[in-house]
DNA sequence: TTGTAGGCGTTATCAG
DNA sequence: CTGATAACGCCTACAA
C-alpha cells in the first residue's frame, strides 16, 4: 500500500537518490531520468513519508496552533479563514496539539518541541490566563493575537484598537453628541484595556469631560451591555450616545434602550465594535467599528513564517487598520 | 535546546536503550536507574522526537480533519470543543491539511499517507460534492460527520434529524397548529433530505394532510428562508407555524413576518434547527433544536480511534439525540 | 548525470 | 536487568 521511495526506484530503475532528487526539485537529473521517474510517482502516487523528511531536514512544515477552548465567537472564525488562506500559500499544515494541559508535567512546550513544530498561533487569551513565559523563553518563534507579548522570537499582532476608537467617538461627535458614555471589554484583555484608554484619550483631545457615570465595566457579553446601559439611563443627566467595546454588549445596549421604551438612534445613538454578523441584521442595523479578522489572520501567519525563516527578525508588533461601518444605529443628537 | 535521547543516555549513564525503556514505561528496568532516568527527563525536559517515533512504530498519533469551507466552517469551532476532550483522552493530536486541495495533482488522500495521519474527519460535506471513493477506497479509517457513507474502514455520526423533527412538530401539534409549513434544507444533503422525509412522515403520524404549497425548497441559508416566508404569506390559506431546517432559515422567515406586518409568534409561529449563538439573542428569542454538537465532535473521535484500532470493528453509523429548546417564538394557534 | 553511504532520533530484538 | 545494533524512510555530501 505505501509504497517508499526505495520501491519508487526499483520501479523507475534508477537509484534511491536519484529519486529524491527528483522529488526535491534538483536539476541535476537528466530530463529522461526525471521524466521516467515522475512517470511512476503518478502512477503509485507516491509521496515522501513526512517522518522520515522531518527527521533529517528537521523541518516539519507545521505550525501549532493554541487557543481557548469553546470558543465560539464568530472573530474565530474569520481569523481562521485567514489564517488557512496564509497556510497554503506558505506551505504549511496546522496541528492542533490536544495539550495535556499547560502546567502538566509534559508541558505545552515540551509537545511542541517533541512534534518538531515550528512556530505557533496564539490567541483567545488573557495575559493572566497563562503563563506564556515558558513559550517565550523556549523561543519557539510564536505570534500573539490580540495579546500584547513579545520576546526574542515572538511578537503580536491586533487591530488598530486606538485609532477606532478615536473615529467612533469622533463621528459621534460630529453627529452633534457631547454626552458619550463607554461600555468597557474585559479589562483585563489587552484589547479592552486599550479601548478603554483610547475613549479617555479621545473625549481629551476634543475637550470633552470624562464623566466616570458615564463608563460601565463590561465583559463583552451582552448582558454587560444590558446593566451597563440600564444605569446610564437612570442618571439625571443620561447621555446621548453609548460606544460599546463589542458588537455583543452593543446588542445588549439596544436592548435596554427598547425595554426602556425609548428609540436607538432617536433616543440613543449606539455604536459597537467587531462587526458580527449578526449586527447588520439587527434593527436597526448597527453602526460599528469592523474588524479585518480575516487580514489578521493572514497576516498573523506571515508574520509567523518570517520569524522562523529569519532568526534575528526584530519581534513584530503590527496593528491592523480596522473601519467604520455606518449604518443606522446613530442620528444628529438635538438636544 | 532540544536534546535527544543519547544525550539524555549520557546524562543519565545509561544506555540508550534503557532511556527508550523508562520512556515507553517497560517493567524490565530497575527501579533505581528508571528513578535515575526520570530525574534527568524531567530536569532536561526531554521528549523524545515524534519523527523518528513514528519512522519505527509506523504510528504518528495523528488524526486528519477535512472541513467543506475549511477552517471558517461555521460549527467548526462548537465541533472542537468535544473533538479536543476525545483527543486528549485517546492521546491523539488533530492536524489541518492546508496545502492541499481535493483534486490537486497531489491528493488529499496522498498527503494524509505521506503524514501517516491514522485516521480522518470529514465534516460539512454533501455526497456530491466531492469524489469520496478515493478515501474510502484507501481504507484510511474515517469518520463522516452528517453524511451518511461509509466502507470497510469509515463510518458516519450524524444528529437524530428523524425524532427531533418529528419533535418539533407535534410540539406544534400540542399548540393546536394543524397547518405547518416547512422550509428544507439543501434537499442534496443528508440531513436536509432527512429532514424533509421525517416533517412528511411526521404529519401523517398526526393524521394531518401534506400540502405541498406549505413547502419551500431551501438551502439552509436566510434568504430561502425569507422567500419561502413570504410565499406562505400569500397563499389564501395561510399555515400557522414554520418549521425551518436551519436556524438562519429561520431568521429569514421571521423577517419576512415582520417585513408583512404580522407578529412571529402572534400571527406566525417559527421553529428553527441548529441553536445557534444568534438564535437567543432574537426577538422573540428563537425556539428551535438544539444539536448535540459537543457531542458529535467527542463521539466522532472515539468511534474514529475504535476503527484505527480495531480493523475489523464493522461501520459505524451513530445518532445523537438533540434536544428541543422552547424559547418565545412559538405560540398557541387560535385559529 | 548517477550512485554509494552515512546519518537523522527512536524503537525493538537479541545477546550478555 | 542492561546494552549493542539493526531497522524505519529519506536526504545529501561525496565519489564515480
Amino acid at each position: 500500500m505505501g509504497k517508499n521511495i526505495r520501491e519508487i526506484a526499483e520501479l523507475a530503475g534508477v537509484s534511491i537518490a536519484t529519486v529524491s532528487k527528483v522529488m526535491n526539485g534538483y536539476t541535476s537529473v537528466s530530463a529522461k531520468t526525471k521524466e521516467k521517474v515522475m512517470q511512476i510517482v503518478n502512477d503509485t502516487g507516491f509521496m515522501p513519508n513526512s517522518a522520515a523528511r522531518e527527521l533529517v531536514k528537521k523541518r516539519s512544515m507545521t505550525l501549532g496552533i493554541f487557543l481557548t477552548n469553546g470558543l465560539t465567537h464568530p472573530f474565530f472564525q474569520k481569523l481562521l479563514g485567514g489564517i488557512e488562506v496564509a497556510l497554503k500559500e506558505k506551505g504549511y499544515d496546522l496541528i492542533y496539539l490536544a495539550q495535556v494541559g499547560w502546567t502538566s508535567e509534559y508541558s505545552f512546550v515540551r509537545h511542541l518541541r517533541s512534534r518538531n513544530v515550528e512556530g505557533v498561533l496564539v490567541f483567545g487569551f488573557q495575559r493572566k490566563d497563562l503563563n506564556f513565559d515558558e513559550l517565550i523563553q523556549a523561543e519557539i518563534p510564536t505570534i500573539f493575537i490580540d495579546l500584547d507579548l513579545s520576546g526574542p522570537r515572538s511578537g503580536y499582532i491586533t487591530s488598530e484598537n486606538r485609532q477606532s476608537i478615536k473615529r467612533a467617538v469622533d463621528y459621534l461627535y460630529s453627529l452633534n453628541h457631547r454626552k458619550i458614555a463607554f461600555i468597557t471589554g474585559t479589562l483585563e484583555s489587552f484589547a479592552g484595556r486599550l479601548r478603554f484608554e483610547a475613549y479617555r484619550q479621545a473625549l481629551e483631545d476634543l475637550g470633552l469631560p470624562y464623566v466616570s457615570e458615564y463608563v460601565a465595566a463590561g465583559n463583552w457579553e451582552k448582558p454587560s451591555g444590558y446593566a451597563g446601559t440600564k444605569r446610564f439611563l437612570a442618571l439625571d443627566d443620561r447621555p446621548t450616545a453609548i460606544l460599546c467595546s463589542s458588537d455583543m454588549s452593543a446588542i445588549g445596549a439596544m436592548e435596554a434602550v427598547l425595554d426602556a421604551g425609548l428609540s436607538v438612534p432617536d433616543d440613543l445613538s449606539v455604536i459597537g465594535f467587531d462587526d458580527i454578523e449578526l449586527s447588520q441584521h439587527l434593527r436597526p442595523p448597527l453602526t460599528t467599528i469592523r474588524q479585518n479578522t480575516f487580514q489578521i489572520g493572514k497576516q498573523a501567519v506571515e508574520l509567523l513564517v518570517e520569524l522562523i525563516n529569519n532568526p534575528n527578525s526584530p519581534p513584530p508588533a503590527e496593528s491592523i487598520p480596522t473601519e467604520l461601518i455606518i449604518r443606522d444605529s446613530c442620528t444628529i443628537c438635538r438636544e
